[in-house]
DNA sequence: TTGATTTGACCAAA
DNA sequence: TTTGGTCAAATCAA
């Protein structure tokens, strides 16, 4: 940012512009009349999911706005399909981070599905068991946790976010569990770590950690967390930046109904 | 030069 | 009238 930017001449209206044409971007209106993209609609179909990692998640997106809202702590970003235009894909999603934790936890509101048909970005975190069927096991992508000087072109982070990734020096895996949407207790008590066995086949640094952190909560109690410092561990033999490891056993049996996921990325 | 991001304005739902 | 979602000019960055 520059620190004294000249004030910014903007719109006062658009005479020329008769409500109901154009649609937005100079597109051709992407399906009803383009004014009712501007309306809050109730309607819609859309799904929250709780991530750490809300810019990656296998999709290219474009941010177009980001707004203060009411007593919310974060703003809240506002981002669309980067096919929107090409592909005609309406799929949108709200970024609402929720709380100050390291890594904070962040709300992502989705909304209409991808009808761009492109192909999955490879990204530092991904995860599996959304609010959707998932497709079976757990996918993780993470970044190299040092010489990650390839840049990523296709997930746009915000820059902020991609130097914090960069230039923590140790990396760390979180996994979490979410009761939030469905299961009305805990399937364990929260002194339980989660089983490590099924993920030695495709995971060797977690099989060799003999103990298991102590998984922490959130403020509601609906997510269960653990974070395992891998620092002791040399990622760079094993992994670049956008490779998956495919969990194919079954880590999450025990769980309930809700979410899982899990993300490499780095810490302090 | 081109494409993405920032951010105040606009506007409709609540 | 307030709030939140989107637009679009200005700006940034590759």
């Amino acid at each position: 940012m520059n620190m004294a930017s000249p004030p910014r001449l903007k719109r006062k209206q658009q005479p020329s512009q008769p409500c109901g044409q154009g649609g937005v971007f100079g597109l051709s209106p992407l399906e009803s009349a383009p004014r009712d993209s501007r309306k809050r609609r109730k309607d819609k179909h859309t799904w929250i999911k709780h991530t750490l990692t809300p810019y990656f998640d296998g999709h290219l997106w474009r941010k177009y706005g980001q707004k203060v809202i009411k007593d919310a702590p974060y703003p809240r970003l506002y981002f669309r399909c980067s096919y929107r235009e090409d592909r005609r894909c309406l799929a949108s999603k709200l970024v609402q981070q929720v709380n100050h934790d390291d890594p904070p936890l962040y709300e992502v509101t989705y909304t209409y599905e991808h009808t761009c048909n492109a192909a999955p970005v490879p990204a530092p975190d991904v995860e599996a068991g959304d609010d959707r069927p998932a497709s079976g096991g757990l996918v993780l992508s993470f970044g190299s946790s040092s010489g990650a000087d390839r840049h990523h072109h296709d997930t746009r982070v915000p820059k902020q976010e991609w130097q914090q990734y960069h230039q923590s020096p140790s990396p760390f895996l979180t996994m979490n569990l979410d009761y939030s949407n469905g299961s009305h207790q805990h399937a364990f008590p929260s002194s339980v770590p989660p089983p490590t066995t099924s993920w030695s086949q495709s995971f060797p640094i977690v099989e060799s950690s003999s103990a298991s952190p102590t998984p922490w909560t959130d403020d509601d109690d609906d997510i269960l967390t653990w974070d395992w410092d891998l620092s002791a561990y040399d990622l760079d033999d094993h992994f670049q930046l956008g490779d998956h490891v495919q969990f194919s056993g079954s880590p999450f049996s025990w769980k309930p109904d809700g979410n899982a996921l899990a993300n490499l990325g780095m810490g302090n």
